[in-house]
DNA sequence: CAGGTAATAGAACGGAACCTTACGTTCCCC
DNA sequence: GGGGAACGTAAGGTTCCGTTCTATTACCTG
């Protein structure tokens, strides 16, 4: 597991990995950050992606596919509609894809093929969306775009490490799906609340 | 109503404005969009505030002290313990000094005056919230922490014109709302959903 | 009415940030 | 052992932005 070519299929997937991890965190970052976190050189990305841009549309390709993959797992499953939806619902937030996809959006022009990825995750979207409804588990006053929506809103969310970003994050997804089921109910919610602490944190100079 | 010193006094209400405006849009904003913005050169702001990091300090305090306005207006209400937490939320998001102070949160180095008033926020703040919960209308496993997450991931929420983001805002706020609220129901969400057309006009070259 | 002053607009400046390319080096594979 | 792929680093060249400077306007006062 030695030689040049291995290297290069490893940085191949470092590469990819501390972009997604840098962009996620920062859609503006410089494309040195992407490199000094994958512990490579510069080169070593443009020997790969032609430019900046190249990167982030293949970023945003990869987010799109799996957004698709969690939508079709879902349209799989035959289980209790509502579980079904909730999953789904829980899956999209661990994927993470919309703090990439939404905030990159007017940054780069979108592919042929992106778009065609775009719609196909739309159409699927809608169907995960319909079969709740049809099911009578999902209020019917919300629409799949509503869903959409709540989905930026949840990837706004940024506090501390990238483990307690994702737990505040199915927290809040918690709380409004109390309001997304039908019968309505108030259910326990996954996760210690923040603390004072974690929100004081951000007005220090350390940014 | 004219002379030099008039023009000075509007410029200087004109400026403060453009400035939350156009910071509130984007909080990285160059100083010279304000003074476009406001229809002044560069000049009429650098001779009221030495530098950008005052400007922004000055907006930062502005908004915390019409947080803490919102806040001791719904403290004064002795209505229905519901419809006066219900009120203090609306206003809070109408008031829309979430987006700049989170977004600014770690830019410039907080003034003394501005730490005094965040503690006093975040007393009335406190006050709100307990009275909620020991009026038995709000969910008591919903921390005043958690609040604050809520109101920052509605402030992320941008959408078309300032109307219409206010809109949605509003739309969801009352969505969560319904899981605040004791006992649970589900109730009529105010505007219209977002169309597709809204969702996907993001991703056109314009930014 | 004339000079002093406050206020303004906008160009000029200096420096930082960043994408991209060029250069020199290393190390596998034939 | 040599050809070339892959690499790390440094420099080029541009854009952007906060701040300062200069020339101008318009009011007020003596």
């Amino acid at each position: 597991m030695s030689g040049r070519k291995a290297q290069a299929a490893r940085n191949d997937e470092l590469i990819l990995q501390a972009a997604r991890a840098v962009f996620t965190a920062d859609p503006g970052a410089p494309i040195a950050a992407v490199a000094e976190t994958a512990g490579v050189g510069i080169s070593a990305l443009y020997r790969r992606y032609p430019s900046k841009e190249a990167l982030l549309q293949k970023l945003c390709g990869d987010g799109l596919k799996l957004y698709i993959a969690v939508s079709e797992r879902a349209l799989a499953d035959v289980g209790d509609p509502w579980e079904v939806f909730a999953g789904y619902l829980r899956g999209i937030v661990d994927a993470d894809t919309n703090s990439l996809t939404i905030k990159l959006a007017g940054t780069f022009t979108p592919t042929e093929e992106l778009g065609r990825d775009a719609v196909r995750a739309s159409g699927l979207a809608t169907e995960v969306h319909h079969r709740a409804v049809e099911a009578g588990v999902l209020r019917p006053d919300v629409t799949v775009a509503d869903i959409a929506l709540l989905f930026e809103q949840l990837a706004s969310i940024k506090l501390g490490g990238e483990e307690r970003t994702s737990q505040l994050r199915h927290r809040y997804l918690a709380l409004v799906m109390d309001s997304l089921r039908v019968p309505p109910a108030h259910r326990e919610l996954p996760g210690p609340a923040p603390v004072d602490e974690e929100l004081t944190a951000r007005w220090r100079p350390s940014a």
